[in-house]
DNA sequence: ACAATAAGACCACGGTTGTAGTCATACACA
DNA sequence: TGTGTATGACTACAACCGTGGTCTTATTGT
């Protein structure tokens, strides 16, 4: 399971959100902001395909891509590994950086501690 | 302000800890599990030197190393990265991500109530 | 005094990543 | 009907990363 890196998880986010686009259409859809030669983004499409994230589907003569991985899996994982890699596993410090480091914002709070509440039962 | 990989980023924590020390000292801290050679670890702190991320000081015929960054700032800065990229910059997705990727323990969540607490004053 | 050892300096090498270029071909419009 | 254009296939290439080798010199134990 090689890695999804940072420039290939944003094509996976437009894929995830809107499944069964062809290259251009990710390319068009990337646009704001991100404007990457066309190329570029059929490369991470390949790359992403033949790392398992993306599967094809022919459309005459071009492909249409569909995520291979969830999207909710697949973030988990990710949040996981990056606690363990920075925070020695423990999520606690985090809350704590981001607060010092962005503000969270009152809903955010708000969402949080509905959620613990949750978790506690 | 280079990327500091996973791996430099495990002979920062050990200099984070106890600034100071020799390459061979590193070496030996790190040693439980990660059993690098002695010249793969120097090769990681020749790079974090050029990144910036450590400074040296000569102590006879070697260096001793100390951290250039503070732990809690670059912690702070990498959570709020790691949340950009993959949750868009929301926070609350991720702590519940984790909770359905890993449980969080009884611990975590006494530990982040208090600090929802805190947040909120 | 000499040999094994340890330190730093410099080098290597294959894989990943960001960023496209080139080539052949198929379609679409003038 | 021929020519620009969109598509996929393949290639490139420098930087970064994980992993460690070589070479020179200094130190240390016998």
């Amino acid at each position: 399971m090689t890695q999804i890196s940072a420039s290939e998880l944003e094509v996976m986010d437009v894929l995830w959100a809107r499944p069964g686009l062809a290259a251009s259409d990710v390319h068009d859809a990337l646009g704001d902001g991100r404007d990457w030669n066309v190329r570029t983004v059929k490369t991470f499409l390949a790359r992403l395909v033949e790392k398992g994230a993306l599967t094809t589907v022919e459309d005459g003569r071009r492909y249409l891509y569909y995520p291979a991985i969830k999207e909710d899996e697949y973030k988990a994982a990710a949040a996981a590994q990056f606690i363990d890699r920075v925070f020695s596993g423990r999520a606690a410090p985090l809350v704590a950086h981001l607060a010092d480091a962005r503000g969270l914002t009152r809903e955010d709070i708000a969402e949080l501690e509905k959620l613990l509440g949750e978790l506690k039962k």
